[in-house]
DNA sequence: CAGTAGATGCTCT
DNA sequence: GAGCATCTACTGT
């Protein structure tokens, strides 16, 4: 198992990170409590030119200024007043390039991740945090966390395990794209 | 099962 | 003051 390094995050396709990410390990560890899931499903948000992007028109505000940041940042934001969305910048810097997890399956830790998603008895296997606001829940990821680096409490890893097949459709619940909403950047594990 | 309502708070106009 | 890169609980079959 080998951690991937801030490097490897500052390509200049986002799209074909967000499609490489799947099958990466994801791993948290805050105060001690060690938690990792195998990421399942994906979606590139590639910028300036990108409808469906915070950073569309080359906005900065004081949100999306961690977007500009050095690829291997996270960037991790409110929606809907109550999920925290986690995403991983990429590119170089001031290029606003990210790639948002939506769905992990849990290795590591799995009494501690369903503590944080209050599922005290059973073990559906598969599907048990699939949604960005439930990655996020599971990691006990927040928006404390938003602009620090991929190197220390959370990590990207790589093992030997290799996707048979990835099923590629367009992104949820961004409908406001307009022309952009149907691209195809959205990556999931079958 | 499917379908819908409500929660909840920060960001940008 | 509107609108979100959403989830849960509750309804009704």
């Amino acid at each position: 198992m080998t951690k991937l390094p801030l490097s490897w995050f500052e390509g200049t396709n986002v799209v074909e990170i967000a499609r490489l990410l799947i099958g990466k390990i994801i791993r948290t560890d805050f105060d001690g409590k060690l938690t990792s899931g195998r990421i399942s499903e994906t979606e590139a948000y590639a910028g300036v030119s990108d409808k469906a992007s915070h950073a569309f028109g080359g906005r900065r505000t004081a949100r999306t200024e961690t977007m500009y940041a050095n690829g291997g940042t996270a960037y991790v934001y409110l929606c809907y007043g109550i999920h925290h969305l986690f995403n991983i910048v990429t590119n170089v810097k001031d290029v606003p390039h990210a790639v948002l997890i939506r769905g992990i399956l849990p290795l590591e830790g799995e009494e501690q991740i369903r503590q944080r998603l209050n599922k005290p008895n059973p073990i559906p296997s598969g599907k048990l945090a699939t949604g960005p606001g439930l990655v996020s829940k599971a990691l006990g990821i927040s928006t404390l966390h938003t602009g620090i680096l991929l190197e220390n409490t959370i990590t990207i890893w790589e093992d030997g395990f290799h996707p048979e097949r990835i099923e590629i459709t367009p992104r949820i619940g961004i409908d406001y794209a307009k022309e952009d909403k149907d691209l195809p950047y959205r990556f999931l594990l079958v």
